[in-house]
DNA sequence: AGCACGCCGACT
DNA sequence: GTCGGCGTGCTC
């Protein structure tokens, strides 16, 4: 047999892949890319991905080590994924190890075998004798097989109150048999109609529709309650009728009860479901249900773009200027822009929908890059809401409010409806001061205030979860005058509830909603209706619809206006846009009122007179004069270290070295392809104990970008005398803080 | 990332 | 005398 070694992708941080030995007796039929094995590294035991056979190795032949197991014979990652992968490492200047770790369900990571996701499932025989049940259980036990379908997880049936006597009696009578094979969701069997759609709806859809057999990336650029789920689901019925499965992506926070309800109610087929939520095993079977078209829908968070669907037929990606598309550590991928190029390449479209587009997005549909669909009328009778900026300057408050403001609460109270106050800080107080000496409780792992909680009473650290009790008098000069300054969802919850005593007002924040459950109790509870105020943070703004609301107080737009991110305005105006979606959803037409100190801010008039989209066209035409994204491509070299001028140092050699090597490449032209920018701090100088330090890398042209991302990734990851320092380069980052 | 090896300080 | 600290280097 001719000698031949194995290429294995391993799950380390390295940029590189390694060579094995293959087993005894076996040739290169036997190792096709995507199977995976498991090998001896070093001392330790791995399961690798196999991505393909080499004649030889640059390693010397008494370095190479033959593989353990071969656990796969089909391929668990097929060509087309592989071929993602290879383009997620490349893009993001990432180990292939570790990005196919994102392509397989934890369980197969750790060599467990697809027969584990598999359940005791009782089937419908096909030819059954007909017989006279008895039990009354047990003749509603079969009306479900009858009736509803012919499949059955055994722990749905238990679910439902039947017993395994009940099942055993009806296996015993031939009507059914047990099998283990993997579960397919239940098929909710109560299905909707379909809404109808209004004429810009209508032309929506035909514009969409149009293109379903090829890559067609859209923009669907709705206000909130235009309707842009109803086209979404159009577009699903068609893929489904076409025998396509359709891949539907949320934000983190999108993917409640309510929405899944609604995909469910409004299809007959099997939906699958990824979110945080899962445990091990149900990851693998929704992976599973997915990979052997089962599953005809899936809706997921993020990670689920990475899914195996062989017979995607479209792409759905709601909320898409959402920050939580965009992985934050590890491999820090956008699932959006990843999501176009798997749309591209398995030739389908691709629709990202929102009321409030990212620039990117935007001036990708702008310049025709992507087709690009408005929809700027409200379905059904409802009204957007008006919104109104309300100078504070030199007005006086009370509990933060300004008097009109609270009159205006009570007349909608009053009318038994809802009133929203939306405040971006959890807690009693942003921070505790002395009041004779000013001192202040700092964490002692960040460079930040720590704050004040009520319930319990602690101080706290938003950024590293330190806590601590709360010092009855201050630790610098023993006055007893200390106390919160400033208020958070706890201070404005206790005093709004002191002004109106009659109503009941309710704090929705991390901290009164730790669990799904609970907000979901919180939700229903509000969803009876019965006026009352609603004191919470972002978590009120996404996702949920409060129909009863018709107010909404924004009490801290301030803080998102003069933020030191370029992207600090785009983020306010989404995030004043989906907190005033929340009002006025229903018949009753809602009001938003906005506190704030610069009521003269051209941009939040802009915003309030002409609209999100009208801003948004300033806003880029900002960028464009800057050379800021999308105008030009950017990546961030990070560094920490528990030392501060370790950090430091590390982004200056990194930065002499890119200069360098620009130097070399491009001797002679005057402009350097790529600009560098710093080290600078970050806003947060020390979090969590570390020093955090940062270099920009600015491009006009992305190729160049990358070119010197190569080099500096290996230069850094072979670098040894800095390895005290823990750094990343981020590509297209979404935050530069 | 692990996990070894290796060379210096405070313990039974 | 040894246990254990973490700097350095390697893993096909």
């Amino acid at each position: 047999m001719p000698f031949f070694v194995v290429d294995i992708a391993l799950p380390l941080p390295l940029r590189r892949t390694f060579d094995y030995l293959p087993l005894d007796g076996e040739s290169r039929e036997h190792y096709r890319p995507g199977q995976r094995v498991r090998v001896e590294f070093g001392r330790q035991l791995l399961t690798g991905i196999v991505l393909g056979c080499k004649d030889d190795s640059e390693v010397p032949r008494n370095k190479l080590k033959p593989l353990l197991e071969r656990l796969d014979d089909e391929p668990l990652i097929n060509e087309d994924s592989l071929s993602l992968c290879r383009w997620l490492a490349d893009y993001y200047h990432h180990s292939m190890g570790e990005v196919l770790e994102h392509m397989i369900p934890t369980m197969l990571r750790r060599g467990c075998d697809l027969s584990e996701a598999d359940e005791r499932v009782w089937i419908k025989n096909d030819h059954h004798p007909v017989v006279k049940l008895r039990g009354s259980k047990q003749q509603a036990l079969w009306r479900l097989f009858e009736e509803e379908q012919d499949e059955w997880p055994h722990t749905e049936l238990t679910g439902l109150g039947f017993t395994l006597a009940q099942l055993r009696s009806l296996m015993e009578a031939g009507l059914i048999r047990e099998e283990q094979k993997l579960p397919l969701p239940v098929v909710v069997t109560e299905l909707q109609e379909s809404h109808t759609l209004n004429a810009q709806q209508q032309d929506a859809l035909k514009t969409l529709s149009d293109k379903t057999d090829e890559f067609c990336p859209a923009l669907l650029e709705g206000v909130t309650g235009s309707g842009k789920t109803e086209v979404y689901l159009r577009l699903i019925e068609n893929a489904l009728q076409q025998g396509k499965q359709a891949l539907v992506l949320v934000p983190e926070i999108g993917l409640t009860p309510q929405t899944v309800r609604r995909f469910q109610a409004r299809f007959d087929v099997p939906v699958a479901l990824l979110h945080s939520g899962l445990n091990d095993r149900e990851r693998l079977q929704g992976w599973r249900q997915c990979r052997e078209g089962g599953a005809r829908i899936l809706i997921g968070t993020r990670s689920a773009v990475f899914t195996p669907l062989p017979d995607l037929g479209l792409i759905i990606l709601d909320e898409e200027h959402d920050g939580s598309f965009k992985q934050q550590d590890g491999l820090r991928y956008s699932a959006r822009d990843f999501a176009l190029v798997r749309a591209k390449q398995a030739n389908v479209p691709i629709l990202l929908g929102s009321a409030t587009p990212s620039l990117e997005t935007l001036n990708n549909a702008l310049t025709g890059k992507y087709l690009h669909v408005k929809l700027t009328r409200r379905a059904g009778n409802a009204r957007a809401p008006g919104m109104k900026l309300h100078s504070i300057l030199h007005q006086p408050l009370t509990a933060g409010f300004a008097q009109p403001v609270l009159n205006k609460m009570y007349d909608h109270l009053h009318n038994h409806k809802q009133v929203l106050v939306f405040i971006n800080r959890r807690g009693f107080a942003p921070l505790l001061a002395c009041r004779d000496c000013g001192w202040m409780a700092e964490c002692r792992h960040c460079d930040a205030r720590l704050t004040l909680h009520h319930y319990p009473p602690h101080l706290h650290c938003h950024h590293c979860d330190f806590q601590q009790g709360i010092p009855a008098i201050c630790p610098q000069c023993g006055s007893e005058q200390v106390e919160g300054i400033g208020q958070g969802t706890e201070k404005i919850q206790d005093e709004l509830q002191q002004l109106f005593p009659d109503f009941p007002v309710r704090r929705v924040d991390r901290d009164t909603v730790r669990t799904k459950a609970a907000f979901d109790d919180l939700y229903n509870d509000i969803h009876d209706g019965g006026p009352c105020v609603l004191v919470g943070t972002q978590m009120l703004a996404k996702g949920h619809h409060f129909p009863d609301v018709t107010m909404v107080v924004i009490l801290d737009a301030d803080a998102g206006l003069f933020s030191s991110d370029f992207r600090g305005m785009e983020h306010s105006a989404q995030l004043i846009c989906q907190v005033a979606g929340r009002a006025g959803r229903a018949e009753a037409p809602g009001e938003v009122w906005i506190q704030t100190l610069y009521a003269d801010h051209p941009q939040l008039n802009l915003l309030l007179d002409s609209g999100y989209h009208a801003l948004a066209l300033s806003m880029l035409q900002e960028r464009q004069a800057q050379q800021l994204p999308p105008y030009s491509h950017m990546a961030l070299l990070r560094a920490e270290c528990e030392e501060r001028h370790l950090a430091q140092q590390l982004l200056q050699q990194a930065r002499a070295y890119m200069q360098q090597w620009l130097q070399n490449q491009h001797a002679g032209q005057k402009a350097s392809p790529v600009n560098l920018l710093g080290p600078f701090p970050a806003i947060m100088e020390r979090r969590n104990g570390h020093f955090r330090f940062q270099l920009q890398m600015y491009a006009g042209e992305r190729r160049a970008l990358h070119r010197l991302a190569y080099v500096l990734t290996r230069y850094l990851e072979n670098e040894k005398s800095l390895r005290k320092v823990r750094w990343h380069l981020d590509i297209d980052p979404l935050d530069c803080l």
